[in-house]
DNA sequence: ACACTGACCTGCGAGC
DNA sequence: TGCTCGCAGGTCAGTG
């Protein structure tokens, strides 16, 4: 399930084979997956124009064109791939874009959760869904977290998937950034000190950096599109793990929140 | 106002 | 072997 680092790799892999190719037309095999316009619509307003720039916002892709900008969130196994138009297409193909060299960008999601949509090119983006600061913003620091952690009185597995908290992060990075705090998920985000609020930032920002630079991750069934497949190196500690990989311990998972959560009960407090 | 639950979907694996 | 059931999880609407 593709996260922060999953959807930067996405975007970076895009705009490396796709940046300046023009629309020639679009491809709606299944209208569920647009929103906020009709598929005609919505297939009318892309055609010609171009692929120009290419940013994510939280797990959000977006790409800058002429007019609009295309807003595309792959939820849980959304993927793109860029193919010959003659390639067979299988029942989980949803949307495909004729490009101007010739090629076919496609939207791939089994599940179908993913959605697209257009927005103004000028859309400010810095509340953009509700969405709380980047990982790497100045505002998301030691003294907001401590701030955001005692205002609410959730696990700190929760708090970290909040959106509105800190943009990308899903469910497996959460449970790997909290063992890398040497923090339970299910703790309340009430008792987290100044020192492990500045630890969280740090955990936060070095993991995701980390997965980013290997390329994503594979965990589980998701590899990033495009054949690209993701080859985070530094793995999961805990997510699905059996045994804690620093002291050997059984793993532990139980639902907090609602999602699986994997700790070790003998590294994390 | 906050926190929790179910719906959206399909594939897969466990259990009978 | 074949069926049913529960689970996977990001987001949002609905509920308490």
């Amino acid at each position: 399930m593709p996260e922060l680092p999953e959807v930067e790799t996405v975007v970076r892999t895009l705009e490396k084979r796709i940046q300046g190719q023009e629309i020639l037309a679009v491809h709606i095999r299944w209208p569920g997956v647009i929103e906020g316009q009709s598929p005609e619509e919505f297939a009318r307003r892309l055609t010609h124009q171009h692929f120009r720039v290419f940013h994510r916002r939280g797990k959000y892709l977006l790409f800058d064109l002429d007019r609009d900008m295309l807003v595309v969130h792959l939820r849980m196994e959304g993927k793109f791939y860029v193919d010959d138009p003659g390639k067979p297409l299988d029942r989980h193909m949803h949307v495909l874009f004729d490009l101007g060299n010739g090629r076919q960008l496609r939207y791939h999601d089994v599940r179908k959760f993913g959605r697209m949509s257009l927005l103004p090119l000028d859309t400010d983006l810095t509340h953009f869904h509700d969405l709380g600061p980047e990982p790497w913003d100045e505002g998301f620091n030691a003294g907001y977290v401590y701030r955001m952690a005692h205002s609410r009185r959730q696990p700190l597995k929760s708090l970290l998937l909040d959106q509105s908290f800190v943009a990308g992060i899903g469910n497996i990075y959460a449970d790997e950034i909290l063992f890398a705090c040497q923090l339970r998920p299910g703790r309340a985000s009430r008792r987290l000190t100044h020192a492990q609020a500045a630890r969280l930032v740090a955990e936060t920002q070095r993991i995701l950096s980390e997965a980013i630079r290997a390329g994503g991750t594979t965990i589980r069934t998701y590899t990033s599109s495009l054949g690209v497949s993701g080859r985070f190196q530094l793995q999961c500690m805990v997510h699905e793990q059996k045994f804690c990989r620093v002291c050997g311990s059984p793993i532990h998972c139980r639902r907090i929140g609602g999602r699986s959560s994997y700790y070790c009960p003998h590294c994390q407090k």
